[in-house]
DNA sequence: TATTGTTATACTCTATAACTATA
DNA sequence: TATAGTTATAGAGTATAACAATA
């Protein structure tokens, strides 16, 4: 192992860069990060309780309620009681909210192409690779050093 | 390309979780993350100004003063007034402050070791390779997609 | 007048607790 | 009594503005 500074204080300026990367796409179409973020889980399967959403993309179950209300304001999510629990509200993306999600990704996707074009092919490969697989590890997992 | 979701998204908690991973070792050395930053900025350079310290951990100025406060007070950095203009602050790390960077740098690597240790030889060399690589950027650099 | 460090203030984000409705 | 969602409150972290000292 040759000298480094530690993973989080290497990431975390970069991830932050990322994030400000992110900005000018999705106020160009109109929606937040955790829009973003509720599109992008929903797009994988429906969720039946609010509570399941938030823990699905590691927000407070109060902290997506705003999010929630713009999101289906806007027509790009569905969101109905269960009629078999009215407690719940089953979840789901509308087909205008799988095209802004699709949309955002593709340009997310494409400038952060730009960025992996500084490293080779191996590094770039090996790169999302690691990710990937790094980011697939639980929070426990991670504390523990697993 | 192969369908990823966007390296923030996949990036964002696991750094939250290293951050995490860092706190039973900052705690036990007695030093918050923001200190352990200051030292590990300290150890390469001394600094002149705490606003340029500020600027090279991507704080701002006023929010390291209670971390300096707390650093001098526990004898890990030198904070003098520069004779030659009363205004600026000589920054520079003391003995047990390399000390303490070195221990608690050394015990997060060694977590981090574990980690690693779930991805390949190659993998692991091209994913730090490339986390450094990405890390040199600026941020101008990362919002524009250089 | 400009700059460095500090303090005071306000703002944002997030978590906690209290409330409503359903079960 | 317990759970889902909502609202209200409070707390932490951060940024902005005002201030004192020095140049």
């Amino acid at each position: 192992m040759t000298d480094r500074r530690d993973l989080a204080a290497l990431l975390h300026p970069l991830v932050q860069s990322l994030i400000a990367a992110e900005q000018p796409v999705l106020a160009a179409h109109g929606i937040s990060m955790w829009g973003y973020a509720v599109l992008g889980a929903l797009d994988d399967q429906a969720v039946r309780t609010q509570t399941a959403l938030a823990d699905a993309i590691g927000a407070d179950k109060t902290r997506i309620i705003g999010t929630l209300d713009k999101l289906q304001e806007a027509g790009l999510i569905s969101r109905v009681p269960d009629p078999r629990d009215r407690r719940a509200r089953l979840l789901s993306i509308s087909a205008a909210g799988s095209e802004v999600c699709r949309s955002v990704r593709a340009a997310i996707l494409a400038h952060e192409e730009r960025l992996l074009a500084r490293l080779s092919a191996d590094e770039r490969a090996s790169f999302l690779s690691a990710v990937q697989t790094l980011s697939r590890l639980s929070r426990e997992e991670i504390v523990k050093g697993g």
